[in-house]
RNA sequence: GUCCCUAUCGUCUAGAGGCCUAGGACAUCGCCCUUUCACGGCGGUAACACCGGUUCGAAUCCGGUUGGGGACGCCA
């Protein structure tokens, strides 16, 4: 049975990589109807959070990845103690004595030197013995692994293939923290290996720690997993996603106006492809998802595609759940919609016109109240041979039955007796209703922001250019 | 600096030796639809990083160069 786990550190939000990770190892575990665990590698207590926690989980139920857990190491404690210790007893890993100030100079050191930095085994009992090293008794002392000298590990990738990393090249790393915390490459193992883990699927910087975490497997004598390092999320300026560069909670997608449909779609078809396929349903993702078309090589992150897809998914959503969605964004700009028109038949009208929800609430605002037109709208589209017409259509309007087909043949009616195209009548009717040139169709429009307000928006429009009346 | 990974249109990608005069999508440009703006439809511009091999034949395999990413913590 495939066990799979997404195990975020909660040093702050769920970020767009992240996200990534969490969606295709979702994917490939329900793909072959496993179990896909969350963890929280909490084990950092400068930097973890609650806040984080939190965030992190908020992400994941918007996005739809459910999850068995969490699981904190934390509350872990005791089995990465048993699992060092037995590694120590078995001289596997042992005890390290070095400050932090001495292990400093030693990389620096190597660093000068144009080398791969690398703590130099000094502390390996064998080799404190000939040194001759004194324990001290000022400080608590790291448990470190120890790393074998020679050879080398060799793993099949299952996005990036063969890799092959010379022991040579790795140190003995600290496994244990000298207050009996476990340091990450440790308590994923033994994570992994407590919660039967088949498939570790993760991020790319992880690579070079795998072939550590593989001796450590070793040394303990478990089943070595399968491993699949997805490539990394990029900015859209090819720079590593970092705070500065746009790598943003997934809920600041929420409160800028995206569904998760359309995130996920996204996310997905960065780093995977099935053919063609490009608008495809997180079911269906399940249904496809496999590791070989997973892309070996970083992406960029593409805004414009991603609002694209928005926008798909925003058209062909129900009218009711959209209007759930934008009434929060309404509020948020202090427009009340309690008075207008239903919300769904706005949102009906907009939603193929707009990419974000936030965009969908800012469209709606004429329905619910007026708007200031724009003096260069008023100027182009409001002049001295339209104002009579209007004044006319003012007073059509006010006995006319308040009905689209009504108000279009009143329109008809005006434009053709004063010899005018419809345009001429049609725009500045938009303007002075909704305060801009772009709008459904008229008729449409008209018949929901209602006739009272139509009306009186028309009437504060006309009394506004006396002029224009003069003129006649 | 050392090590690991990687390289197809501006971007995301299809492509697993002949199906490729390289396909799709976003973006961009043009046309159509149209009562504005959108939506939609049609069409265009645009890529196999470079150099050597292997092969009858290479975007696809191998080596190198260059570019990109990652790692080198008592962070994860």
């Amino acid at each position: 049975m495939v066990r799979t786990r997404f195990a975020p550190s909660p040093t702050g939000y769920l970020h767009i990589g992240g996200a990534r990770t969490a969606l295709f190892c979702w994917a490939f575990a329900k793909q072959l109807g496993g179990t896909f665990i969350l963890r929280i590698e909490d084990t950092d207590q400068e930097r973890s959070t609650d806040a984080s926690v939190q965030a992190i989980l908020d992400g994941m139920h918007w996005l739809g990845l459910d999850y068995e857990g969490p699981y904190y190491q934390m509350q872990r404690l005791d089995s990465y103690r048993r699992a060092a210790e037995r590694l120590v007893q078995e001289g596997k890993a042992y005890y390290c004595y070095a400050t932090r100030d001495e292990i400093d100079q030693l990389r620096e050191a190597q660093r000068a030197r144009g080398e791969k930095p690398r703590y130099d085994g000094r502390w390996r009992p064998e080799n404190a013995l000939k040194l001759g090293l004194k324990i001290p008794n000022n400080h608590q002392p790291v448990i470190r692994f120890r790393n074998p000298d020679s050879g080398v590990v060799v793993f099949n990738d299952l996005v990036k293939g063969a890799i092959t990393v010379a022991n040579t090249e790795l140190d003995d790393l600290v496994i244990m923290r000298a207050d009996g915390i476990p340091t990450y490459n440790f308590g994923v193992v033994i994570d992994d290996i407590d919660m039967q883990i088949t498939h570790v699927v993760r991020g790319d910087d992880h690579v070079n720690n795998t072939p550590r975490q593989i001796n450590i497997y070793h040394a303990l004598g478990a089943v070595v997993p399968e491993f699949a390092h997805l490539p990394m999320i990029l900015g859209a300026d090819g720079e590593r996603l970092s705070k500065r560069h746009g790598a943003v909670s997934v809920m600041q997608y929420f409160e800028d106006g995206f569904l998760p449909e359309a995130l996920n779609n996204y996310l997905a078809r960065l780093g995977w492809s099935h053919g063609d396929a490009e608008k495809f349903s997180l079911r269906q993702m399940v249904e496809w998802f496999d590791l070989a078309h997973v892309s070996r090589s970083p992406a960029r992150f593409d805004p414009e595609k991603l609002h694209w897809l928005n926008q798909q998914y925003l058209k062909e959503t129900d009218d009711d759940r959209l209007a759930d969605l934008v009434a929060p964004f309404m509020q948020r700009i202090g427009v009340d919609v309690a008075i207008g028109a239903p919300l769904s038949q706005v949102v009906s009208l907009l939603k193929e016109r707009v990419q974000t929800v936030e965009a969908l609430a800012e469209a709606a605002v004429y329905f619910y109240r007026a708007v200031a037109p724009h003096m260069n709208d008023q100027q182009l589209h409001y002049t001295a041979a339209v104002h009579l017409p209007l004044m006319a259509l003012h007073q059509t309007f006010e006995s006319l039955p308040w009905e689209r087909t009504q108000i279009v043949q009143a329109i008809k009616s005006v434009v053709a007796m004063h010899q005018l195209k419809f345009p001429q009548i049609a725009m500045p009717l938009r303007v002075m209703v909704s305060g801009g040139t772009q709008t459904p169709s008229v008729d449409v429009t008209l018949e929901l922001i209602g006739r009272t307000q139509v009306l009186e928006r028309m009437a504060q429009q006309l009394e506004f250019f006396p002029h224009l009346a003069a003129e006649h």
